[in-house]
DNA sequence: CGCTAAAGACGTCATATGAT
DNA sequence: ATCATATGACGTCTTTAGCG
């Protein structure tokens, strides 16, 4: 169930679908030339294609990220778990030895 | 066997956090 | 302010254990 309504794949999430890209005709007054910016440069073709390829390489790193990060996570938590162990048994060691202190000390002849 | 619920692993997105 | 990385939340697929 859930169903998050924004869906599989942007949509909504406006992760950059390739938007925005005016063609080179937009609204310039003709004779004007653009003042060579580099982003001026890309045909809209190319600007797809880079948006893409900046795409792949984002959720490949991410993708790598999130494992490293639930690899580190298991880790900690074994690490607690251990510890909880360790301190269990400090624990029990430490009821015991109290307890034999105590037996000593009240058979203690005055 | 096949079925099913629970647990585990994974990829993706959104967001927080730290570095520049 | 912008960018890169880490992490929580979610949905989906895979594996495992128990039952009839």
């Amino acid at each position: 169930m859930a169903v998050t309504g924004e869906e599989t794949e942007s949509a909504a999430t406006g992760d950059m679908p390739a938007y925005q890209m005016r063609s080179t005709s937009s609204g310039l007054p003709q004779g004007m030339v653009m003042s060579a910016s580099p982003r001026a440069i890309h045909s809209p073709e190319q600007q797809t294609e880079e948006a893409t390829r900046k795409r792949e390489v984002r959720l490949l790193k991410n993708r790598q990220a999130a494992r490293e990060c639930r690899q580190k996570k298991k880790e900690y938590v074994k690490c607690l778990e251990n510890r909880v162990a360790v301190l269990e048994n400090q624990n029990k060691t430490l009821i015991e030895e109290l307890r034999a202190l105590r037996d000593i000390y009240c058979h203690k002849p005055e």
